[in-house]
DNA sequence: AGGATCATGTAAGATGTTACATGATTAG
DNA sequence: CTAATCATGTAACATCTTACATGATCCT
């Protein structure tokens, strides 16, 4: 029990409505997409725990062995708990940033390179993101407007990101 | 072997210059600190199959059974190729993101007190960063150079974040 | 002499990824 | 009837964290 992040982002989204395993599988791959990642083996893995640890139970069976799963209210404090209490960490580990320390291994040029196409990277990034705002159908509930909010964090991070990997580029040209 | 970013970490040190395993772990809680963590164990550990791998080998040992590792043709090779033809992968996963995405479940004042802490939180990270920045003696070497820009998006980040959070916490506000 | 620092390693457990395995239901 | 989707789970392996364990050497 370290940082377990994982089941905070489970119980978050089981404290919106109830859901399956799958249903929540979909949901890491949308919204929490460019949040935090999930694999199935994880996020089943993860319910039987909560479940097990009377955090979460299961609230309805459908076809298909569907189980439904909901928050208890044990659950609910936790994540009350977690947000309020709990310092937020941050591991920083960033694979794109870690490579910038070592370009000294190649040539300006290459190193220009890669500073260029991380720019771009940035770039396709942002405008992915446009996109998928403007499809998103935002209503006025919790999760909307949050989503929201993390929306924004994520545009500005690519725009930053990229003037950053420009300026870097500029700063290796002699 | 999947990520193993690690592993060009430690590459990447020794390309440099030789280490010792103790080296390294200064490296990666100074320098490194912002941009990949290690911890001894995984070190250690590194080094040793890094060495029976041949991309590294103890150049040199030392009093209390120091062995200094130094980086063979192997293992620039395989950073270079890292460096120059691997995409950066980016497992998104920011704790402090995953929670705006449920601060639903707390009242608006706690949500707007949680953010305004972020705020506070990035804004002693970019003055830790600038202090860092003032002490560091920065030379002209490739790792000088390139930790400068490192340093800079560290700087940026934080500067973004900060305004962002207190951008946040007005939308919160009615 | 004794505390700080240097120095390496192992073990156990938590967390994360990939691949495998299976089958029911629905929509066209 | 058949392809897509829904649906759950396990196994093996990789990675990361925490704690334990040990001892040499240097500085004052």
């Amino acid at each position: 029990m370290v940082g377990m992040s994982l089941r905070h982002a489970v119980l978050g989204l089981l404290a919106d409505r109830p859901a399956s395993g799958y249903d929540l599988m979909k949901r890491f791959e949308t919204s929490l997409a460019h949040v935090w990642s999930a694999t199935q083996s994880q996020v089943y893995g993860e319910l039987g725990k909560l479940a097990d640890g009377g955090l979460v139970e299961v609230s309805a069976e459908g076809p298909r062995g569907r189980k439904e799963y909901a928050i208890t209210p044990a659950g609910r404090a936790e994540l009350r708990h977690w947000l309020t209490e709990v310092e937020p960490v941050r591991t920083r580990r960033s694979d794109s940033l870690l490579r910038v320390f070592f370009l000294g291994e190649l040539t300006r040029l290459e190193a220009r390179t890669y500073l260029l196409g991380e720019a771009e990277r940035q770039a396709r990034q942002l405008a992915g993101l446009k996109e998928a705002e403007a499809a998103i159908d935002w209503g006025d509930d919790p999760l909307s407007v949050h989503g929201r909010l993390a929306m924004e964090y994520g545009k500005r991070l690519s725009e930053m990101h990229e003037e950053w990997a420009r300026w870097a580029a500029e700063q290796l040209t002699p």
